[in-house]
RNA sequence: GGGCGAUUGGCGCAGUGGUAGCGCGCUUCCUUGACACGGAAGAGGUCACUGGUUCAAACCCAGUAUCGCCCA
């Protein structure tokens, strides 16, 4: 027990304790003493299940701080410390998702920049800006050389992780910090490389030339998990196709595409269309043949319920393209223009010179007017457009829609193409266990509508580059078939700036040389490997090979935390990497917290102007308190921006510290406090404090931190308004030292317990009013059990004591007189029952309430509570005011 | 259109079959030897709606409405 290392205290405790610089001074401290430092020895030598390890999400350091940080990384470090009490030896790493586009696009504006691949690298280079620069158009950028461009994002990138710590320090999560990395640094680089080329090797990644999402802005492909669906307003266009029995209509918001079109596609059931299943009919104004089929993805009740099939318009364009073998007739080319030579099919045709005068090398908006004007002129167009809004796909962070493109992309199969592995990947998703478990539904949707393998590349700087190059032919063309692999003991590799083994710098490019693979990976392919990535899965010696002999230890990881809104991403892609490294999943529980919404319920973002900067929220409320208002949100539960929640928070933690130097300032006590509580109301204290303590307990092990919070809270307040009050006079030593020395150590039993029980939410003054009397951390000691209190006592008579102490304001409160007025007579009307329990604490119940002449108990009906009446209250006259 | 979640006093929330709870705010009162960044008392809700199951429904079932998120 904590008896023999109490110490002396009274010097210790503050005159007038306060939450003012405990922030700076623990964090300080745990700095120093290494308090949260995962203990790599200890993990070696012993079972995995000591070990609890994390897979911290690593935030995006050029994205802005925002509260959702502050709410769901305070969840999770909730959770570590009552691990870390429980006696596990927590793995809590921390990393920095820093390679990607939101890097590139705030060095871009930061700098005043942007990336050229085709430029070659300046060693003087100066930046044109350092965070002022006035224009973010694309026309004011300097170009720069890849590699310059990469060193700036290096550079801003630790800048701006300092603020991230700066922050995580203050709000006192418990990371081990001497665990970090970057998604983007060798270590990252590496082991992400590694993953992929076995991926390759195994024939789980692969590449294929196929029509792929493409934004033209950014000039990347796109993945399927980074598409949003957005309204975007358009035109029904009616347009006449000639059939051998006249016209028929379809409606196109495309009219651009028509020079592409390769069929028109009816459902299979339209009665409309029936006849014309496999008939003919040319394209206006080009004079293309194209048949007329059936596809049962054709909507009946949408526009004329026929539509026409383009290379490729969206994405129902490639499904039927697939599945009726449709011929590929692209016009649109990765700048979002047409192509400029006029296509082979409609050489010699009728519609050549439209193209070449109206459509070659515009942009599919004035390849819309021209061809609209010319299928007005011809009589093809019936009516004029109507406006609409359809919804089309954009990428995530773009402001175009996407078109889609044809290219030469590296895939890693996720189940979106084959239904075995589907069903394991469901199945994956199925052994961990989500918090809150109707999250895993997010998961089993994604996992069931997928309609494709990953796409993983991305043609953009800042990131891992594909460790891959290709051999040059003799005639100059490059060889997709046979990719040359580095070998694992080479990596990091950059293809663009580095020849593979066996060749020369010189035979870049060149007859019987290589090329390097120009593109990088999604971010998410490296992200997905978090848990090898921190855990050193490629092992850290100096060639990075040989898995380290911790991975075992806390791999497969004990909790992945996150929010909702990446399931279908970073969830999603660190099962799938996973399970094709190591055949399970990467985790065996997953805890999903949710968004923060301003108090109009809406979502915080910068658009809608209402994000707040956590570390002036920090600032002014105290990281304890806005630790307090993150942990009353539950996981899977949006939580609203509130004030006042941060303001209970405050109001707790400076009440720990006032209510602890009360319970603590009588001295020293010390001996077996236990065998010294012999008062019944002491005895019902801490009766009462065992179910808390189930209670608290059986929050966390439930995930329900909340509930612990709660627990235990109302049990402090109680403890304070009543407990308090009831034994201040005998705790004092006015009726002996018996009755004194039971009150002092129940003080400092409940006290000793209660801190531990607070310490997950609230480490700093906890661990402050800790260090009172004790020399270790309180974020070391062990979460307290039913053990260290004494059993045998009756809850119910500090209730019914309480209860009468109650009744006794009531009656005070209601005469409009002070607490501190005498009660020379009273009669309290209560349960039969309650009388003798009142008896027991009566001495106590007279002091706190100041009753000094007779107190009769008279029998009330069962279950009322407790009220007096016939009371002679004396009220303590006024100080008059000088 | 499909999926998931929510709907309880002014606000934020708890409450998975047995007499509606907590916190904030509000009203009134009290500066009592830890705390006025405090304390005491009080007012305030037919638990979104409609059916059903049950001796009994905020809770279980069916449907409706509104809101939010995800996916088409």
């Amino acid at each position: 027990m904590t008896a023999d290392s109490t110490s002396s205290s009274a010097a210790r405790i503050p005159e007038r304790p306060s939450l003012d610089g405990l922030e700076d001074r623990w964090t300080q401290v745990w700095r120093e003493q290494d308090t949260y430092a995962f203990d790599r020895d200890r993990a070696l030598a012993g079972e995995r299940g000591e070990v609890f390890s994390i897979d911290t999400p690593p935030p995006t350091a050029s994205g802005s701080l925002h509260m959702g940080h502050v709410f769901s990384y305070t969840h999770t470090d909730c959770m570590a410390r009552y691990k870390r009490m429980r006696g596990f030896n927590v793995f809590y790493p921390i990393g920095w998702d820093d390679n990607g586009l939101p890097t590139e696009k705030r060095v871009q504006n930061y700098y005043g920049v942007r990336g050229d691949a085709s430029l070659h690298h300046d060693p003087d280079f100066v930046p044109p800006f350092e965070g002022n620069a006035k224009s973010t158009k694309s026309a004011d950028e300097k170009p720069i050389s890849r590699q310059n461009f990469i060193e700036l994002c290096d550079v801003l990138t630790v800048r701006d992780e300092e603020a991230f710590e700066s922050l995580f320090r203050r709000m006192g999560f418990s990371l081990d910090w001497s665990i970090s990395y970057r998604t983007i640094d060798d270590h990252s680089r590496a082991t992400s490389q590694q993953a992929f080329l076995r991926n390759v090797i195994r024939g789980e990644a692969y590449q294929s030339e196929a029509p792929g999402l493409w934004d033209v802005t950014f000039q990347t492909a796109v993945a399927q998990a980074e598409l949003e669906a957005r309204d975007y307003p358009g035109h029904y266009h009616r347009v006449a196709f000639h059939g051998a029995d006249g016209p028929i209509f379809i409606e196109t918001t495309r009219p651009e595409l028509i020079p592409s079109v390769v069929a028109l596609i009816a459902h299979p059931d339209d009665q409309r269309y029936a006849a014309l299943f496999g008939s003919t009919v040319t394209s206006p104004l080009f004079g293309v043949e194209v048949p007329v089929l059936a596809h049962p993805a054709a909507e009946p009740d949408k526009g004329a319920g026929i539509a026409m099939c383009c290379t490729f318009g969206d994405l129902t364009d490639v499904q039927w393209w697939r599945d009726l073998q449709l011929p590929t007739r692209s016009i649109i080319t990765r700048t979002g223009r047409m192509q400029a030579e006029t296509p082979e099919w409609l050489a010699g045709g009728p519609g050549a010179g439209l193209y070449a005068e109206g459509v070659s090398g515009k942009t599919a908006f004035s390849a819309r007017e021209a061809i609209v004007t010319a299928l007005r002129d011809s009589g093809d167009l019936d009516g004029e457009p109507t406006p609409t809004q359809r919804k089309a796909n954009f990428y995530e962070r773009g402001e175009k829609p996407l078109e889609i493109v044809t290219t030469r992309q590296w895939y890693i199969r996720n189940g979106g193409r084959e239904a075995d592995l589907n069903a394991k990947l469901f199945g994956m998703g199925q052994s961990v266990a989500f918090h809150p478990p109707f999250m895993q539904a997010r998961y089993a949707n994604w996992v069931a509508g997928l309609s494709g393998d990953w796409l993983v590349s991305r043609q953009r700087f800042f990131g891992v580059p594909i460790p891959v190059w290709y051999p040059v032919d003799e005639h100059g063309e490059v060889d997709h078939d046979h990719p040359i692999l580095p070998a694992e003991s080479d990596l990091p590799v950059d293809p663009a700036a580095n020849p593979p083994a066996g060749y020369e710098e010189a035979q870049r490019g060149i007859p019987g040389g290589f090329v390097g693979d120009p593109d990088v990976l999604d971010t998410w392919a490296t992200s997905s490997l978090t848990p090898q990535i921190a855990a050193g899965w490629r092992g850290e010696g100096a060639d990075g090979t040989g898995e380290s002999p911790l991975f075992a230890k806390v791999f497969p990881m004990d909790l992945r935390p996150q929010a909702h809104d990446i399931i279908r991403t970073w969830l999603f892609a660190t099962v799938v990497r996973s399970f094709w490294e190591h055949g399970t999943a990467p985790w065996t529980n997953a805890a999903i917290s949710g968004f923060i919404l301003d108090p109009d319920r809406k979502k915080m973002s910068k658009s809608k102007g209402n994000v707040v900067t956590p570390e002036d929220v920090v600032k002014e409320h105290s990281a304890d308190a806005v630790r307090y208002w993150a942990a009353s949100g539950r996981l899977g539960t949006d939580a609203a921006y509130d004030i006042g929640q941060m303001k209970v928070g405050r109001r707790l933690a400076i009440k720990v510290l006032n209510a602890s130097k009360f319970a603590l300032g009588f001295g020293d006590v010390t001996g077996d406090l236990a065998a010294q509580v012999t008062d019944p109301l002491d005895l019902a204290l801490l009766a009462q404090l065992r179910t808390v303590v189930e209670r608290a307990t059986a929050g966390f092990e439930a995930w329900d931190y909340t509930r612990s919070l709660e627990a235990t809270e109302t049990f402090f307040w109680s403890f304070c308004d009543d407990y308090l009050e009831l034994v201040k006079d005998r705790a004092y030593g006015s009726r002996g030292e018996e009755g004194a020395a039971s009150a002092r150590a129940t003080l400092r039993l409940a006290l000793d317990v209660v801190l531990r029980l607070l310490a997950p939410m609230l480490p700093y003054v906890t661990e402050e009013v800790w260090s009172w009397t004790h020399e270790d951390s309180i974020h070391r000691a062990s979460w307290p059990t039913v053990l260290e209190l004494p059993a045998g006592g009756d809850p119910e008579v500090l209730t019914a004591v309480a209860g009468a102490l109650a009744a006794v304001r009531k009656v005070k409160s209601e005469a409009k007189v002070g607490m501190r007025a005498e009660v020379t007579a009273l009669t309290l009307t209560g349960p039969a029952a309650s009388h003798d329990l009142v008896r027991a604490g009566e001495a106590d119940l007279r002091a706190a309430g100041r009753i000094t002449g007779e107190l009769r108990l008279a029998e009330g009906p069962e279950g009322a509570e407790t009220v007096g009446s016939d009371a002679v209250l004396i009220p303590v006259e006024k100080p008059k005011t000088p």
